[in-house]
DNA sequence: TATTAATTTTGATTCAGATCAATCAAAACA
DNA sequence: TGTTTTGATTGATCTGAATCAAAATTAATA
């Protein structure tokens, strides 16, 4: 089940600049394949953009639905609140991705979104954007494609929180993380974390001091080394082997 | 994070059968709110129906992705195949609901799709709907929110797999199954599993004996009762109770 | 119907990860 | 700059679920 293919479409385009003085489209994951006339169709529909302190929350769980959105640069995460105030987190999320998915179902938001760091996303009324899609058929197709790997990536997840046990956890999402930076011309063996153990663990299924330990496991044996929020990774085929037999988590 | 009226819609439709020699169409999940020319227009592209025995594939991991699959009838598991041969369950799925969704993102199949008892499906072209659904709005619409609302339950499948223990994923388990027996006619409190407890373990994240032991300790609190595969809820406040916080599991 | 195979239950034991607790390091702030 | 707060590491202990094992049921098949 490996799913290296689907990402590269809207990846790719992913650390492009341009220097259009709106929302930069071409950077973003959706004009994927269209010609001028249709980015310049979708431009005007995606043309407002906004900027999300680190802490600051993108949309709230319950918060009525309008639009999606793209993240232009910056790091979210996603959670979803239980009754008894602990949250677990969904997801995390970089340049190029799309957010607000789940809320179409409901047209209200059913978790949190939070910036993880000063980041900038582009707002995309949905109404809008389904309005424009029956004009642009590729537009509609690669919207498609990006709900449907949504729910690819969350098998991912499942897989992994069902069958994994803590070392393998942690490989599965150093080396996803590890790909996506890649992917978007950062360092695949050098980088820094943007959230802290707790989230990585309520991500993982696991507490802070189990993700911590795995850190310090995986770096006494010389496959990463840690420094805090800074991760290097030293063997990355060694790290691999510890993920297990699951490619999971694309 | 309750998600109580996203199901209505076509769920409401899913007990009416139609005599239409087709495939029933208005009692399948995606004609609603379409008016009768509409779902002519959809008619023409579902026609095709298929049966699978239990045990029967209706699709393999890595075939290539034709169509969508609306089931009319049976029970069926979609499944992940780990190198090592064992599998996870990623989901049960019952009549009116949409198989196949994940397959768009890659144009393959990421998952079995095996039936749990003797089923009916309709299949419908991908491509023709996207076609369809350009003129029909009320259609594309629909199909957003189902595509959507897988998103928001695998999120809910997150939760439980990440923070639940062994007896409240089952009472939640439990009261989906309910629930969704329910809203199809059947009765909520006495049903029939169609699934071993191996599937139900793998579904859960858990070992068939633990799934068995918390089957056993729910009777023992006269919270159920099991006999094999059937399943009679006694006391569905305190199931709900067991399930704790949570309202996963849509 | 007899026989075999698959599934389920229950018990005993082990182990991975949770929990409790203390220390240490790094931000954030006055 | 010192102080407070937040986050990370590490150790000791406990516990829920996995594992190992056997018996009991149920379903499938000759």
């Amino acid at each position: 089940m490996l799913h290296n293919t689907p990402l590269r479409n809207h990846l790719d385009i992913s650390h492009i600049r341009s220097s259009c003085a709106t929302c930069s489209l071409r950077e973003l994951c959706l004009p994927v394949g269209l010609n001028d006339d249709e980015i310049q169709v979708l431009g005007d529909v995606v043309s407002h953009k906004r900027k999300i302190q680190r802490g600051g929350y993108l949309h709230h769980t319950g918060a009525k639905f309008q639009s999606l959105f793209a993240i232009r640069s910056g790091f979210l995460k996603t959670c979803v609140l239980e009754q008894d105030g602990r949250q677990q987190v969904t997801g995390f999320h970089m340049t190029g991705e799309l957010l607000g998915l789940d809320a179409i179902s409901t047209d209200t938001h059913t978790c949190d979104a939070i910036a993880l760091e000063d980041s900038e996303v582009c707002e995309i009324p949905f109404a809008k954007l389904e309005e424009i899609s029956r004009i642009i058929p590729s537009l509609m197709r690669h919207f498609h494609k990006m709900m449907s790997r949504e729910i690819v990536r969350d098998h991912g997840v499942m897989l992994l929180l069902g069958s994994m046990k803590a070392e393998e956890r942690l490989a599965t999402f150093l080396l996803n993380l590890s790909r996506r930076f890649l992917v978007r011309g950062y360092s695949e063996s050098d980088f820094n974390l943007r959230m802290t153990r707790e989230e990585i663990g309520s991500y993982l299924g696991l507490k802070l001091e189990t993700v911590s330990r795995a850190f310090s496991k995986l770096q006494d044996e010389d496959i990463i080394t840690v420094d805090n929020k800074h991760i290097r990774i030293n063997d990355i085929a060694r790290l691999r082997m510890k993920m297990g037999n699951s490619s999971c988590i694309t």
